[in-house]
DNA sequence: TCAAAAGTGTTGACAGTACACCCATGA
DNA sequence: TCATGGGTGTACTGTCAACACTTTTGA
């Protein structure tokens, strides 16, 4: 391999090129991003995005992929997209990295092993992050918030089969404020998004109606709701 | 400047970056986008975007704005704005070029002076284009056609003052089908995108009501419908 | 006064929110 | 049978598309 990580720092002079991405998850209650501790200047000790230098054979996303096996099982990961290209000509000093941003979710269930130094952080009481870090995982925060609303995102965070509660939960986390189960059920279902599996589950120790198990129809991204306004006339 | 752009062909060997802009507008009724015929080899002939090597001291933003000047005139590009980053290890034959590709919009009032190599093409009619920009005029064409319906971004295709009905000749070249006057003018005065100069202009020589003049409200790109669904809940 | 073009009024479909109500279980 | 959480029925609201209708001009 060429070329070796931010993570322990980069040995070539020349100008590059790298890949970041904010990994986030919804978890207690909360949208989290995975961030690692910096081991030596510059930054030492804030907190980082994973990622690395881009190699000459593979394209941006091919390359975050294997970068991002390191810290996470990527069978883990339900969701990679671009999110821009962050290129401020002092945003690494020394030298000029241009860098590009990725999106990655995990679903809920899977707690993946992660290396000692990386950790999840709520992204609304982030540490003191290193370079222009910060700036991403908002653009990622901001980009999940706004394909919550009009796809079907939610199969990337959400386990293999879930309660309408259990989902509930995880779109209340990822957007930071309450959702409606009965809306949240009525609107997926409505758009075919999803499906009950016919199964239930027993009800929790507190008693009350046992939940009936739910999945997602698909799970690779579609648009669900392409045109807001200034439709295409119907041709009827 | 330490580098040459795609025009005269890239002497430097190194890995590099390169900025592309698929500039459009709407014109006679259809979508177009700006294209230059290459004068050599590779792809001697075909039809490429605007665009060039990114220099050390800028931004891509910077340097897509910098490189278009050549080709038009900066004032009158009324929006630019990231897509996405094409990283395939072989889009550029010899070595390797990650390129960030933006769209630009031009109003269509103007009919910026253009270098006599570079042609305004249909996008729905694109001829043979060089590397992967036909992909990127594609992606250009998207994100233009979903802007259109969730944010302001029509400001940046139409002259400061127009008429609904020139409006609508606007939404419908760069939508692809026909958009109603009626409902352009609702939505869009509902929204506070538009909203009328008072003035109006005299009637064309077939006779007919003298139209009112309109104006975007804002010259700056605002998202006008920021939840489709899963809005916040309302705290009255 | 008539044709043409601009703009308004009105209706209906539909999506989404809010909330009352019914359902199925454990203790 | 009661408390608890799950799920459905239904009314209300807002947005948009469709289209009839009115307005204002030039010939």
């Amino acid at each position: 391999m060429p070329h070796r990580n931010t993570r322990t720092g980069h040995p070539d002079q020349d100008a590059g090129h790298e890949v970041l991405a904010g990994v986030l998850r919804a978890h207690d209650g909360d949208l989290q991003v995975l961030l690692w501790q910096r081991a030596q200047e510059p930054h030492l000790d804030r907190w980082s995005l994973p990622g690395g230098r881009l190699a000459a054979t593979e394209d941006v996303e091919t390359s975050i992929r294997r970068q991002l096996a390191e810290k996470v099982d990527v069978h883990k990961l339900t969701h990679v997209e671009q999110l821009a290209v962050f290129s401020a000509p002092d945003r690494f000093p020394g030298q000029r990295v241009v860098a590009t941003a990725f999106l990655g979710l995990v679903p809920a269930d899977v707690d993946p092993e992660v290396p000692d130094d990386t950790r999840w952080h709520s992204v609304s009481a982030l540490p003191g992050t290193a370079f222009d870090h910060e700036r991403i995982v908002l653009a990622a925060r901001d980009r999940l918030h706004a394909k919550l609303s009009y796809t079907n995102i939610g199969f990337a965070l959400a386990p293999a089969e879930f309660t309408i509660s259990e989902l509930r939960r995880i779109y209340s986390a990822a957007l930071g404020y309450q959702v409606s189960a009965t809306n949240l059920q009525r609107v997926l279902s409505r758009r075919g998004v999803l499906e009950p599996t016919g199964r239930t589950v027993s009800a929790g120790p507190t008693g009350g109606r046992p939940p009936a198990l739910f999945r997602f129809t698909s799970r690779d991204l579609q648009v669900t709701d392409p045109f807001a306004v200034f439709r295409p006339p119907s041709q009827d």
